[in-house]
DNA sequence: TCCATTCTCTGACCATAGTCAGAGGATCGG
DNA sequence: CCGATCCTCTGACTATGGTCAGAGAATGGA
């Protein structure tokens, strides 16, 4: 663990020295960095007023004097949202498109600088670490929150959940009555869900881990393993002292998780008509 | 190449989105980040106002102003440098001490927050990734000059050559008269000696590459490759055709690269008495 | 219909970061 | 010992980034 965070210490120095140049391609643009930042963000689609300031922790009196700013110089135009006229809506002008294309081409340009001086092979293994390095950063900041069963963004989860089910089944699968009962957990990256799972009282000792799912870009980033941990530690929280799941035969990976995380098959313990395999795991207290 | 930007830049937006905060360390102190930075760039040892200047790359009123105001708070002292009474050196009081402790552990705490939520080996993964990234984006921000051999960080390249001769050679080696000849580069990183090397006229024709040094944890970054490379675009540029080179048969990474770069054998062309093996290459028209 | 809330904007304000020109003492080379 | 240069400091100034309280229009729920 020293060593690890020694190594990330070390890499954040090296990088912000040597890398942190790539930011500085919103400079030298003759405007002021947060000004730019804002350009960039607001992107070729545009954005709402209220979506900025989120995406960019901003206080909204100054906002609202950058976006003039933007707007003075001819590259941003802000007008109501027809929705809901309270809102207002910023989009680039064609001088704005412009602005951001200059600042596209900036930040290539300076990447090239980088990577340049390397050889082939060189680059091969950058691209390589750096891919694994991004991957592992994200999951490592993934944010894990307990959920309503009706907050929006669990419901897209899982509606994604049971689109994967009905793909992976043979003869497809049919969510039945929508079933809230249970406390779940969201896992949000970037405002996306990228992991869900329930736990679900069966009684006083057991609860019934349900609905566990990893979106597709995550797997192999041991996110399903955290999830499972975190669930764990919620039906302990719960008061509960053994936990129960069942799985599909199709959901190889799903199983062979289970089997690392310390669950033992046990006998069918539910007349759910997709499940094809029971697992259970007592929970001894954490530490 | 467009892959590898691509992947540097995503990395890019993950990095500053997400362990940015790694140097937020540096609020929340009650003290405002540049003269944060510049208490922990002091350090525990202190180091001269020049210095500082240097490093931080601040304007020397500004640097004046920062300073008297950690001395106000009673965390610095400057006083003049007795060698040279125009410096000033800026050293840690007791209570500085502290407070550069605090952010250290602020750092360390938050490294561990990033890489706490990671399985080992999640974390193993990302240590070596993140390792091989620093190596390699070090390597490729390496700046390379033209230097002359007087240069007193060039001469200590020359001399940390020389020590690793003796090192290696089995009767060792005996320098000689200095011979200051020839036309030298020199590759620094954070101002320290990382490569070394330099082009000699032996004809009009010919030009030998002499010294040629890797800093011993700089091997294996492809720094070597690199300053060849870079060492033949110079004796093309001094007019050259063709480039010799001599080694001692110890030095077995440097005859496979040699080799690899499409030097291939000839004979003895000079009395160098360390001498083992000779080789050439002819230099075509750059591209 | 009314009240609470949401969204944006305005004005007033402040700290931080940084630039520039020049003063004055210390040092160095000839 | 003199002039050039180096190093630091001072004063005057500016831009950037940001906070806070509150106004006013639009919306949504009871």
């Amino acid at each position: 663990m020293d060593q690890d965070t020694a190594t990330l210490r070390r890499f954040n120095r090296t990088y912000t020295q040597r890398i942190g140049a790539l930011d500085e391609s919103f400079l030298g643009t003759g405007r002021p960095l947060g000004v730019t930042r804002l350009l960039f963000e607001i992107g070729y689609d545009g954005a709402t007023v209220r979506e900025l300031r989120d995406r960019l922790d901003l206080d909204s009196g100054y906002l609202t004097r950058l976006l003039r700013r933007l707007g003075d110089d001819g590259l941003v135009d802000v007008h109501p949202d027809p929705a809901d006229r309270r809102r207002r809506v910023a989009t680039l002008t064609p001088a704005g498109r412009n602005a951001w294309r200059d600042l596209d081409d900036r930040s290539e340009e300076l990447a090239r600088a980088i990577v340049g001086p390397l050889t082939t092979r060189q680059r091969e293994r950058l691209t390589e670490a750096l891919s694994t390095a991004d991957l592992l950063v994200r999951a490592a900041t993934v944010h894990l929150r307990e959920v309503s069963p009706t907050d929006p963004v669990a419901r897209e989860a899982v509606g994604r959940y049971f689109a994967e089910l009905g793909r992976r089944f043979p003869r497809g699968f049919d969510p039945g009555e929508p079933d809230h009962a249970g406390t779940f957990l969201l896992a949000t990256s970037d405002g996306e869900p990228v992991a869900f799972g329930g736990v679900q009282h069966l009684s006083d000792e057991t609860g019934e881990i349900k609905r566990m799912w990893v979106a597709d870009d995550w797997r192999g980033a041991g996110l399903g393993a955290r999830m499972l941990r975190e669930l764990e530690a919620l039906a302990a929280r719960l008061g509960h002292t053994r936990v129960v799941l069942d799985t599909n035969g199709t959901l190889l990976e799903a199983i062979a998780m289970y089997d690392r995380a310390g669950y033992t098959a046990i006998e069918r313990y539910n007349d759910n008509p997709y499940a094809e395999h029971w697992f259970a795991k007592e929970l001894t207290a954490p530490r």
